[in-house]
DNA sequence: CATGAATGAGTGTTCATTCAT
DNA sequence: AATGAATGAACACTCATTCAT
């Protein structure tokens, strides 16, 4: 936020350093998630896995909590990026295929770091009234995809309904895909599977 | 062990306390569940919730998960009985009428306890091969219901994937429609959605 | 010590079955020594090793440690027999085989049970002033011993000095040779170089 | 790590802190020890006594056996030092100064603290083959201490058992003579018998 | 700013002991 | 007497957090 008169690309090295430093951290945490080690997840722990101090985590976390919001944050700024991304590409194909892609979508932010998703719904209290920042994005997102596909939708959808049940199938079903996926199942099965249920919701 | 010629329906005082206290414990349990206060859930707060010493809950339970562990076989016991009954009631009902039905009691079972389920699946370790119990359940209730209305469904379902994915959609909604529901959206209308969705998918 | 008029060898039954409960707990108590479980020495397991409820043990001693004060007052009349055995058996042979005698003895005692005494040193508060009991029994069966071979020995020891170092001797040679025994050295020739050192330090 | 060219004898004071952590946690426990108050050797005591938090005592010790340990090793390098220094300074006199000398030290250090010899040797699982570190330490010594006088010696010993009983003598007496020396015994006396004991199973 | 030693409230658990039955 | 369910003080140990260096 200060002012930067002359170099317009650069950041005061103590921010971009400490920038740095988060980044460090948030990454240790998913490098314990991935391990599945979920009781390694001490402060501590976390400090020693990213190379730094105790100390330094408390510099730029006021508490664990924090760290977990951090993260949180971090998820949510990737779902709107591949959301985003997939808009972009399908937005003017078929409903089917705009469907597809953003269920693929959702589900390949989830199935990076299955752990982490569990991780957070625990540990960031939902609050009240649904956990707005996730589904508001979703929400635009169907908005924007379903506007251009009105016709091919019974009328008088809710659309808050709608979003709400179809963010949950989508979520549900991505997750479980990697974590309880039965043993006769395949992933793409499931992927697949997870598109016709949504895409048949939507038409009925 | 004393004679008791009479009335055959008394079980030994001695079982009988233990079963009180076991009982005692898992619906303290449950109590501090439905306050919410997940971080009262420590051993000796149980303990005092239940209004017996902490020696006791480690007379019936040899450590802490496996009070956790009881919870889940009270909830699966729980999940067999509804179930059941959903069958039998609306065994010959039309396809709509019995998933609805069976969507209910799913919805209902959750909407008791929400964080319940929430706690079992984060500490309960869910075995390899997917959570076989909890499925295998819902599997043979599907197979009974859907057995019946084969015409009415498309051929060539894959069984497994078609519970796989209807159990997460309806654990999913369930449990979302009492802790995330947005704020426009009400309970009864989140369960009727559910049941569209689920139909949806069937028939699709 | 209730009158028994009639019937000479009966114990009143009251008397009797406490006396078998009493022993039935000691014996638990040597048997789980024996399978070198000292973590399992607790009062309920000793009950349940013993086949009696933990109210029945303490119906006999006032608290655990009198458990073990019992088992050290059963040891010392164990002692006592032996020393005694070894006197009426030895009493007038010569030096050297008098004290191999009892040496053998002494270790016999503490080879049955070897974490016994142990755990009895541990355990039983070392009364100031010296084990009197334990070494009082010693000198006076060395005293006798000695006394018929004074002229074998170098006149002028002080007696309670001497039954002071061969008790530790025996004692401390008679359980190392048993738990800490070197690999090369064979359990007979332990007990052999004891009494030579028992001999050599009493002519010395 | 700050610039100190002139002065070498400085350790970084990180590790210097935390030494002399560990030091005050393990003189804590000897103080505790030479109270008698055997009941009072838990960690969170021991943490008090030391004048430091539990914390801190875990923050060296990975549990309570390590603390005992770390005091075995201290042990034993005392005894080393104790030993080499009475080798040093009476390597070239007569077998019996030696020997004297031997055993007053091996006295004087169990001596110090009589009652952590009979801890370790209670927490300190005995590591089968013997407790080498230490008999090995002694056997050493007396190798060489008795190697300049094997013309004093009767021919054809085996070393190994003669160790092992001198060890046990020594042992044995040094910790009684402190711990269960009767009443009209002193220490002095008590020292000197054991020295004659050892002598005389010497050259016997 | 970074470090990591130190903190201590709190956790899961044990076990000697009591007492209603 | 005998039982064994119940008790609860105490234990070993953890971990989020602080702060002197």
């Amino acid at each position: 936020m200060k002012a930067r008169p002359s170099a317009p690309e650069r950041r005061s090295p103590t921010q971009q350093r400490a920038r740095q430093t988060v980044e460090t951290i948030l990454d240790a945490v998913l490098r314990i998630l991935r391990r599945g080690d979920l009781n390694a997840l001490t402060t501590n722990h976390i400090a020693e896995a990213a190379g730094v101090s105790i100390g330094s985590v408390y510099q730029y976390f006021p508490d664990k909590q924090a760290i977990f919001a951090a993260l949180h944050q971090r998820h949510l700024a990737e779902v709107d990026r591949v959301i985003g991304s997939a808009l972009a590409q399908h937005g003017s194909s078929s409903l089917q295929a705009l469907i597809a892609a953003l269920v693929e979508a959702m589900i390949d932010v989830h199935t990076a770091d299955p752990n982490l998703y569990e991780l957070l719904s625990t540990q960031i209290p939902p609050r009240p009234g649904g956990s707005r920042d996730f589904s508001q994005r979703l929400h635009g997102a169907f908005r924007l995809a379903l506007a251009a596909h009105v016709r091919e939708l019974p009328p008088e959808r809710d659309l808050d309904l709608t979003v709400f049940v179809m963010t949950h199938i989508v979520d549900s079903l991505g997750h479980g895909a990697v974590l309880r996926r039965p043993a006769g199942v395949s992933l793409a099965a499931a992927r697949e599977e997870t598109v016709r249920a949504v895409l048949a919701y939507l038409r009925s």
